[in-house]
DNA sequence: TCAAATATTCATCAATCGATGAAATTGACT
DNA sequence: AGTCAATTTCATCGATTGATGAATATTTGA
């Protein structure tokens, strides 16, 4: 596999790679297979509930290998669920600017919120399942009380301080405390979308579907929406 | 231990034990010590994050006996999971049929919400840890995608249907699809408030707290009766 | 072409997992 | 006192876990 950053002396015995070697096209990117692999089982059943050698066995990998560029098992987490972060973050903070420029006085709640919703429901909705797996584990991650809290912190608290800022300019009447006591709301609500767990099909009896993003897409906005105005002003 | 029940022949080696067996009140009841141990331990790392001997550490007791009791671990966490179920149903069906005859015509989305979180919220308001621990561990399942649905199903869908019939009322207009995401997000909102993942206390910087159940139980009824009156005419 | 660096597999370890049979203990009733 | 069932502990099993050092294969750069 071609690798073009500068060798690094081997000085210990497991290095610390930082961002993976490029390849030629052709060759198959165990590194990224791994993390797909990893990201599918870690998503279904949290970091505890997936072995190693499940997901070295779905990648057709030695479990070697996940050691060799992850070094440990929560090592290997960490690096699925950073991935894709940094990818969305961008598109949900360059999405509310957009909002927030385009309307300029008039801006709304909801319109804010719609902004802040968008890119990750657009993306459900394309129905790529390696993001419907990343998205599921964010949910995960943000009912795992033991570290959980502190994951998601690290990787979309600046994201979130964002949306509450335009929110902020859109209800200037209201107290900080209202403020993240809705936005609490609004992740919950996000959070179990997301998560997949085909809860509403069974409730409903087959007439809403989890995987229905498009129909969340519409509803959700409003509803919260509605719900930070009733709150905040 | 006195047991009253009358005793049954032990023709097989591993009995499905019915109800707890009758104490003396002074000896201590391993059996509930094992499931508040137990409780506490899932409700912080999920079912595949836990393991008996920690379980059996807690309670204070050899790890064969969580096997005497529950046969298997998965039969352990069922018990956990169905111990507290039956008395918070109650509750909460009481508290919805309480409040529809108390309100009669003038039934309103927000009264039928609030009846429905009370029970909950109040008894999380008490403090009491056993109950936090529980109300955490329903956040757990809830966003179990694997074999979650099925058991929130098992255990709580008919609450469920009661308060989408009383809603009804309430929203009379209100198609079902509507009402069934209204109640998706409602329930979102609600499991990541149980969750106490302490999410809002890092993201408002202490501001407010995840246990803090009453600000939970003033906000969260407007906030969510307000999206549905906005989905649901 | 060849040597060094990188990538991948092989073989295996010590620790820990859930589980179980048998023994020891306790309490109830006669 | 003594029996018998219910409860609890003891001792341990086989399987699986995350992890690692050494060996092999592949790619890179000169």
């Amino acid at each position: 596999m071609t690798r073009l950053t500068t060798a690094k002396p081997r000085t210990v015995k497991r290095r610390a790679r930082r961002g993976r070697p490029l390849k030629s096209d052709a060759t198959p990117d165990m590194r990224e297979r791994i993390l797909d692999a990893a990201e599918d089982h870690f998503s279904r059943h949290g970091f505890w509930g997936v072995t190693i050698r499940e997901v070295a066995q779905d990648a057709k990998v030695d479990t070697a290998l996940l050691h060799y560029y992850f070094q440990t098992k929560r090592g290997l987490f960490d690096a699925v669920f950073a991935r894709r972060a940094e990818i969305i973050n961008r598109e949900r903070i360059d999405s509310i600017d957009a909002y927030e420029t385009s309307a300029g006085d008039s801006i709304t709640a909801e319109g804010v919120i719609n902004a802040f919703l968008q890119p990750i429901l657009e993306r459900a909705a394309l129905g790529d399942p390696r993001w419907h797996n990343y998205f599921a584990l964010i949910a995960q991650v943000n009912n795992t009380p033991a570290w959980g809290g502190e994951t998601m912190a690290r990787t979309f608290d600046p994201v979130i301080h964002r949306l509450i800022r335009a929110l902020r300019k859109a209800l200037p009447e209201a107290s900080e405390e209202d403020l993240y006591w809705s936005y609490h709301f609004l992740s919950g609500a996000l959070t179990l979308s997301l998560s997949q767990t085909g809860r509403i099909d069974r409730l409903s009896n087959g007439l809403c579907k989890s995987s229905d993003f498009g129909s969340i897409g519409h509803r959700m906005a409003p509803f919260i929406a509605s719900g930070f105005e009733r709150l905040c002003k």
